[in-house]
RNA sequence: GGCGGCGUAGCCAAGUGGUUCAAGGCAGCGGUUUGCAAAACCGCCAUAUGUCGCGGGUUCGAAUCCCGCCGCCGCCUCCA
């Protein structure tokens, strides 16, 4: 297929409406999606957000464009309070743990890439820093008062809404709206109400800062992603992504600065995904409900958990429970087996060419598969064709002798949709692997557990041979009780984690 | 107060005017297989004037559009 082929539709915030996607300079395409603030560990409602991009430039790379993918990491000017106020998350961070600010970053940058590799999430193309764009933004804020849209007091610089009749359009807030249910405390440094920060003052004892034409400083939360956005994609670009909770201000505020700056326009297409829920409710650290990637790991599957997200829409709110998770584990297993009965039928198989039906079957799970895509990125969708997939492998592998070139098929096929796009790995050994890869469980160790589980293995199957039935059921059931399953198959007996 | 959204089977969750519109997963039930299991396979699993929160309406036709009501969620402060 060809790229001017495709029929990709993308639901766009900023015209609220799905909308064919046209790139401005096709075949590149270039995505910016905010990032996470590096001051503690990933949660569940980062993983969400970010498998739903991972599988969307993963999409949009398997329908052929070459893509630019750009995801910052917040290390600094990110406020506790609202955009003008409060302390600095990292430098709070910082201080409670008696360290410097960057170690605060550093540290939790590790952490976040740690999770996402976990979850099979690929790395941006580029992940810059805001502290390393200093520059950037300061030339960003220069412009902006060189304009007249922004106005400077006591070393502070604020972006004057007033002077932009456009404001608030992405989120359809006007700024009188605004006003009206405001829970901000106006700042007597601001000529309005709702204009916001771009440059900051730095108090005495303010770690993070940097010099600039008015002073010393550190940047507003908003600035970095305008500065790094367009300086890596251009302006405008194609797609800005993240979370629906900043839709405003954070995104309002960054088409503003970046809008006024350049009188052009910023992004095409906004896509926003939507929020975990613990219980019906969001998760946060307010509210204390709130998850991390790591702990959620000690118990499911990251490939469980990635599934999981997969099985709803990415607009769509998700309710995160234990039930729910097992169900997907399960589901994830019977993917992943169904690829593992394929490539183990392969070893044997005789050659030929595929047989038509199988041929046509695989069609038809890529035509399901691609309608869904195409349609917003629908992922539940997706998945749905997939288990298609599974369900037809099992088939061809239990009927007998499937020839080689029809394993090849479907083989390609969860290659290229399952593992591809998606970014389900197949295999349970991958994905004990990827523990491995998150650190949760050493590569030694799991080389001992396996040979100790082989020892166990043959001494029930002994067991078996001399028609000790009640032995062997004892060794089976001792194992299923720490969570290891064995089972008796045609090619001998196997194990899996429960 | 303003803006946006949701309510689909035991659980999670697609679908937003009409042939496949009630996907898919999990759980469950019956059968094949197995020493017994597990896995896999086959079948069943939202059905009737009263199926998609409830009540009206529009339409030849609605889960899907409109109105009202009930319940819930998000944003308007930082949050993926």
């Amino acid at each position: 297929m060809t790229i001017s082929e495709n029929n990709l539709h993308v639901y766009n915030t900023l015209t609220r409406r799905k909308e064919r996607f046209e790139p401005l300079q096709p075949p590149n395409v270039g995505i910016y999606v905010c990032g996470p603030t590096v001051y503690g560990d990933a949660h569940i409602g980062h993983a969400k957000s970010y498998v739903a991009f991972d599988v969307i430039v993963r999409y949009l790379r398997h329908l052929g464009y070459n893509v630019r993918y750009v995801q910052n990491i917040t290390d600094v000017g990110h406020l506790t309070d609202d955009a003008d106020q409060g302390e600095d998350k990292v430098e709070r961070r910082a201080r409670l743990e008696q360290v410097h600010p960057m170690q605060v970053a550093e540290k939790f940058t590790r952490s976040y890439f740690e999770d996402m590799d976990a979850l099979n999430v690929l790395r941006p193309d580029i992940s810059p820093r805001a502290s390393g764009h200093i520059m950037e933004q300061v030339e960003l804020v220069k412009r902006l008062l060189e304009r007249g849209r922004a106005y400077e007091v006591n070393g502070s610089v604020y972006f004057d809404v007033s002077s932009w009749p456009k404001y608030g359009h992405l989120s359809g807030r006007s700024v009188d709206e605004m006003m009206a249910g405001a829970r901000v405390e106006p700042s007597a440094e601001k000529r309005h109400p709702a204009d916001f920060a771009l440059w900051k003052r730095a108090e005495p004892g303010h770690v993070m800062q940097w010099p600039s034409p008015w002073g010393m400083g550190y940047p507003g939360w908003h600035l970095e992603c305008s500065a790094m956005s367009t300086k890596y994609l251009g302006q405008p670009f194609d797609i800005h992504g993240g979370g629906i909770e900043n839709v405003f201000p954070h995104h309002d505020d960054e088409i503003a600065q970046s809008e006024a700056a350049e009188e052009k326009p910023f992004a095409k297409y906004w896509l926003h995904n939507n929020m975990v829920t613990v219980g019906g409710r969001k998760m946060g650290k307010s509210l204390g409900n709130f998850i991390t990637l790591k702990d959620a790991f000690k118990k499911w599957d990251p490939m469980a958990l990635r599934l999981f997200i997969l099985q709803s829409h990415y607009r769509s709110p998700l309710d995160f429970s234990d039930e729910a998770l097992a169900a997907a584990k399960e589901g994830y297993e019977r993917v992943s087996a169904a690829l593992m009965a394929v490539r183990k039928a392969k070893v044997t198989a005789p050659g030929g060419e595929a047989d038509s039906e199988t041929i046509s079957a695989a069609a038809e799970v890529r035509r399901r598969f691609a309608e869904a895509m195409d349609d917003d990125f629908n992922t539940a969708g997706a998945v749905a064709a997939v288990f298609d997939l599974v369900k037809i492998s099992f088939r061809v592998t239990t009927a007998s002798q499937a020839n080689s070139g029809t394993l090849n098929a479907l083989e390609a096929a969860f290659n290229e949709l399952a593992a591809a796009v998606l970014g389900l790995t197949g295999g349970v050994n991958e994905a004990e692997e990827l523990y491995c890869a998150a650190g949760l469980l050493a590569a030694d160790s799991l080389a001992k557990l396996r040979k100790t589980i082989e020892h166990l293995t043959d001494l029930r199957n002994e067991a078996r041979a001399a028609r000790d039935f009640a032995r062997a059921d004892d060794i089976r059931k001792r194992l299923d009780e720490i969570g290891i399953i064995l089972e008796d198959t045609r090619d001998g007996t196997k194990w899996r984690f429960k």
